[in-house]
DNA sequence: AGGAGTTACGCAAACGGTTTCGTGTTGATA
DNA sequence: TATCAACACGAAACCGTTTGCGTAACTCCT
């Protein structure tokens, strides 16, 4: 048994090259000693990791893991694994797994901006992976200010809908529980819930929003929201600040939802086992995360024409699951 | 600028070969043109990734995220990055990314066993990949069958500790629920929860260990249980369990925890926002991550004495929560 | 038998770096 | 001035694989 490596390869990758008998040969070595070729050489050779890098502000997230088991479902499918780096909220931390990673240990980006990056609007760190060619996929917390593919949920119709839901049933003080609004998601749900209380006659009321810390304690906050203002249904940007909300108004003895009714987003764990289970917002996440590996792998497959540039924004369709906390 | 291109490595590597002029020049022309040394080619030369593989059975599920983060935490700290994938309780799944990762693409795994692994008893994916030589961590879902390093929680005393903190407090139809015991943790949970009873003077009983499907419809099962026996108090192994038998008790009229307490095992969101909320065991996860990564980084780095194959168990202690569901 | 055409295989470059070792230049010393 | 370190740098091997191209050997035809 004595042909040249570069037989060997043709060999095991069954070319035409190479005669039957050989081939033979080669393979059953090639079994016996359980031989498998080296994915870092392979990469090296054909510049391409079939790795893709995943940064997230926060993996102990339900939305943020469900994204994440699209991407890797889809990935995997592909033959693509998945490198996780997790932001934690934090700028700094962003761009040096970006820089970690953009040094040819990835064929391309999907990521969700962490809360520091969108306060800085400071971008500079996506663009240069950009312009280095790196294709870049954006989901959920996005911005306008880099170019690049992008899938987000129809923020802004959905929280419309909750709200026109909620003043449907009869409800009129009608509160919005959200963040700080440079995250460009709760922007648009204020927007949403605004325009829908417009279009329906009813003044929005500033008094009635409620914005709370990303995290932290807020109890006392909320418990003076709700002694100070007499409201009958509450749509919260997240499942946490829903919870947190019922609980607070179940202190002080109203009934849900018959005294007031309560919307939340992120279908996650909290709101199937909430007392009430808790009327949510399904924002997809599993399919958001699949659309986004698969424009990402098409277009780290596409590098053809690479240079087009015509990027896109997937918007995946949110829905509402009724529960309890709305009657 | 004509330097030769070992001495640009040289240079840029600090090296005190080069001298300090033709240094400061050729590292100024790196940051002019923004140049980043290619990992692939580091890693072909000098057989090491600086990737570590991580294989969990599910990713949107609170322990194994926090579990996750604890890696994710440690290893970047020491210059690694983390691919994960997700085995889905799947023995194949599992299988197949082993392989895929073991080529070259990462320098150990970190994992834990998937249900169907732990059923079928059949560990010679992980067998392979320890004899070619790359380290190996398990946690939490772990086996004796093979030798690696591991780390796991003290699942027996904490459940020990737990039951008789029930019956400190003076309950005496103490309930286990659990799932099919082919689950090596569930296992020891219950050898506790019965140690505990018998050390009590209390007779175990098992018409009051319920074994629940690991997932899926159980609320039938559930309040069949309750309506059959007289139980004053419940030990869990997860929280959803938890929260479901809280909820089917709740329906009966039962008072928590006047008439019935309740214990669970991970301390999640569902703990904390439960009504009530849950005493609960808090596994550490992060901390278990952070030791899980810590000792593979260390076997990977120490290869001069590899085989030594002085394997380590790492116990992390538990402690218990104590919140509304207990008195 | 000699030339043409196949067939089957090997050589060597390439991917992008690191590193060992050798060597030319310099300055100091005898 | 001859000798010799010390210093600064370059040549080349190497990591494991792929692949274009050259070529030996064989078949076939005339």
């Amino acid at each position: 048994m004595d042909v040249s490596i570069s037989t060997v390869s043709k060999a095991l990758k069954n070319s035409e090259e190479i005669g039957r008998d050989t081939k033979e040969k080669v393979q059953a070595f090639a079994k016996l000693y359980n031989y498998k070729p080296n994915n870092i050489a392979i990469s090296l050779k054909n510049k391409r990791t079939k790795n893709i890098g995943v940064i997230i502000p926060d993996i102990v997230h339900h939305f943020f893991t469900t994204v994440f088991r699209g991407i890797e479902k889809y990935a995997n499918e592909q033959g693509y694994n998945v490198i996780v780096c997790v932001s934690d909220e934090s700028f700094d931390k962003e761009v040096i797994n970006m820089e970690l990673l953009a040094n040819g240990s990835i064929d391309g980006f999907i990521m969700s901006l962490s809360a520091e990056t969108q306060q800085k609007n400071d971008f500079n760190h996506l663009k240069e992976v950009t312009e280095q060619g790196v294709p870049l996929v954006l989901f959920d917390r996005v911005t306008d200010e880099v170019a690049c593919d992008k899938v987000v949920i129809d923020d802004f119709e959905i929280s419309y809908k909750a709200t026109k839901n909620l003043i449907k049933n009869g409800r009129k003080r009608i509160a919005l529980v959200t963040t700080e609004n440079y995250f460009n998601v709760s922007k648009k749900r204020a927007e949403g819930y605004t325009k829908a209380l417009m279009d329906n006659g009813i003044a929005a009321n500033e008094a009635l929003v409620l914005k709370l810390p990303y995290n932290g304690e807020s109890d006392t906050i909320i418990d003076a929201f709700f002694d100070a203002h007499d409201i009958d249904a509450v749509l919260c940007v997240n499942e946490i600040f829903a919870i947190t909300c019922m609980r607070a108004v179940q202190k002080k003895g109203l009934r849900i939802p018959e005294d007031i009714s309560f919307i939340g987003f992120t279908n996650g764990i909290l709101s199937r086992y909430a007392t009430p289970t808790l009327t949510t917002v399904e924002q997809h996440g599993e399919i958001m995360g699949e659309v986004a590996a698969k424009m990402l792998i098409e277009r780290v497959e596409d590098d053809i024409d690479e240079e087009e540039e015509n990027f896109k924004t997937e918007v995946i369709k949110a829905t509402l699951i009724k529960r309890d906390s709305t009657s």
